[in-house]
DNA sequence: CTGAAAGCGCTTACAG
DNA sequence: CTGAAAGCGCTTACAG
């Protein structure tokens, strides 16, 4: 910094207030900081910033690499975070980085607030925060105290069985999320949607990946008989389910319709084509850090609870149900 | 720092060294220290050493989260830069984070070297790196004169040929990467191992990913015959191909063999089941470290060329050729 | 706008 | 092992 001043012939704290937008300089002055900043390739060293400040203005995010549902929310949360003067620092977890070293790494940096999307991670270990506020966005609903974001899943449920039925279909298998996060809110919802219609429940046990879903579609294909449709209970399982039906020669929809639960990328393909229900990730994101910058200002606000209303989004992988 | 100190009645210094892992303190006076700092919540400021050390021991990463077998490369990173005593300074990159802004924030955070794997963000601009050492993990050799460490697509490309042409097939199509990364050097090889072998040319362009496979596999059965094996560019385009063959009642391998490059997680699932050609992201990652490292500590090493061995997987989405 | 000063939480070096 | 001191690159507050 003292490197741009001298090269201007100015204080060094100018070119601070230049660099933090501050008021205190002319517009000219402003442009020529700028110019001899760009020039000289200088940086503003950002361990000093936080150091010196009494605020580090940065949120941590807790997270998985490999959930695409995820790392669309992280993407909005770049662009919601930096609109509200935030930094984030990521953390991803995986099998190798347990969500305690994250953690600990976060704190090093001083994190003000942690945002928590790892579904799988769990928010077990979690309670050991040392005081920072903390927002669960999605995932198992770990800590009854903390400000909350999710998928209305239950909606989102009855919006699909309300499409199938639509279509008519009675025979409506759900391919589960076992033990996964929000598995069992889903598969409630399914239950209480098919019992209001008077249809008979058939729950087939899987999880969120497309593995999974594989297993539950050859468990269906060993039966004397397929369901008119399933509701798998988010896509990639989905994705699981008509990747094996197809290859087994089964048609999607002419012979079962599929439909699967998040809007992913993996729903979009053209040869998925998925109906599913779309939880915008910009809303959720956006949620999220109105929550968390609210706790950060008053940590005696009140707790929030968001439920973002799922849309259902049509696509070619349900279809009439066959007279039979 | 002074808490952990004076709750056990010692100096600042001697919590430093034992956090630190320095020699100067006795087996018991560690485990008292280390206990007193779990206990009271403890987590040294990153900001503070990396300010006051000479060294922030910090490496940044420019990759982008949406191209699975770039998180592999991560996960491996994380692992290697550890076990050589640096952190990992995430840069994702995506259409609302250009590689100017994400480099700006790494170079905030004071990273010793740079390693580059997006693929997509190119190394265009990246020459304005202020003296910091850079390695290019795949993706677009762009800089002649950084280290670089890649798979060998060549060989790869050979091991594939070689596989279908061992399977009796001669109309060989390869779906093209287009203008991507390595596109180019895995189409030339194509083209040298099937010329070699005296069979004919048929390049199809798409991209690297699901779409443009897809788009291409449309293009491929509105011929009058559809060729007796396809090599694709990438797993995920591989993917696109076969998703659309099938959904078009074209059986795999039986009518078409399909085959992709990349080994990554989509290869492998059981309604895919994709012959392909593997790269061990554990073995490229320590490569791309021991590059970096060895740069910072010799800024003026001769330039390191790594050219990663592949590993031919033959999986069930080839087949013998059909006499025809 | 400038100039001089303090201080964030550490690490480093040194005398004891 | 302790104690006292300096300093990393900034921000903040203040008198001019």
């Amino acid at each position: 910094m003292k490197d741009v001043a001298d090269h201007l012939g100015v204080s060094r704290q100018l070119v601070s207030l230049v660099l933090r937008d501050l008021p205190g300089a002319s517009e000219e002055t402003r442009r020529r900081v700028r110019a001899a900043a760009e020039e000289l390739g200088y940086h503003p060293d950002d361990s000093a910033r936080v150091l010196r400040g009494h605020r580090s203005r940065r949120l941590g995010v807790l997270f998985t690499m490999r959930e695409p549902f995820e790392v669309d929310l992280v993407e909005e949360l770049f662009a919601g975070a930096a609109e509200r003067g935030y930094a984030l620092v990521l953390g991803p977890l995986s099998a190798a980085r347990s969500q305690r070293t994250v953690l600990a790494e976060l704190l090093g940096q001083r994190i003000e607030g942690l945002l928590v999307l790892a579904a799988e991670g769990g928010s077990a270990t979690i309670d050991d925060l040392p005081g920072i506020p903390l927002v669960q966005l999605g995932g198992p609903r770990a800590l009854e105290t903390a400000d909350d974001v999710r998928v209305d899943d239950t909606a989102g449920i009855d919006l699909l069985v309300e499409h199938l039925a639509g279509l008519g279909h009675r025979a409506i298998t759900h391919v589960s999320g076992g033990d996964g996060p929000n598995a069992r809110e889903r598969r409630l919802a399914y239950e209480a949607a098919m019992e209001r219609r008077g249809l008979a429940l058939d729950v087939v046990p899987a999880a969120f990946t497309e593995d999974a879903g594989a297993r539950a579609a050859q468990d269906l294909l060993a039966r004397k008989r397929l369901p008119s449709a399933i509701l798998a209970a988010n896509d990639r399982c989905a994705a699981g389910v008509l990747g094996t039906l197809v290859r087994a020669g089964v048609r999607v929809p002419a012979d079962v319709s599929v439909a699967g639960f998040d809007d992913s990328s993996i729903a979009r393909l053209p040869y998925t084509q998925m109906t599913t229900v779309r939880h915008d990730p910009a809303r959720l994101a956006g949620a999220a850090l109105d929550a968390i910058v609210r706790r950060i200002d008053d940590p005696d606000a009140t707790t929030v609870r968001h439920l973002e209303p799922p849309l259902l989004i049509v696509r070619a992988s349900t279809g009439p149900a066959l007279a039979r």
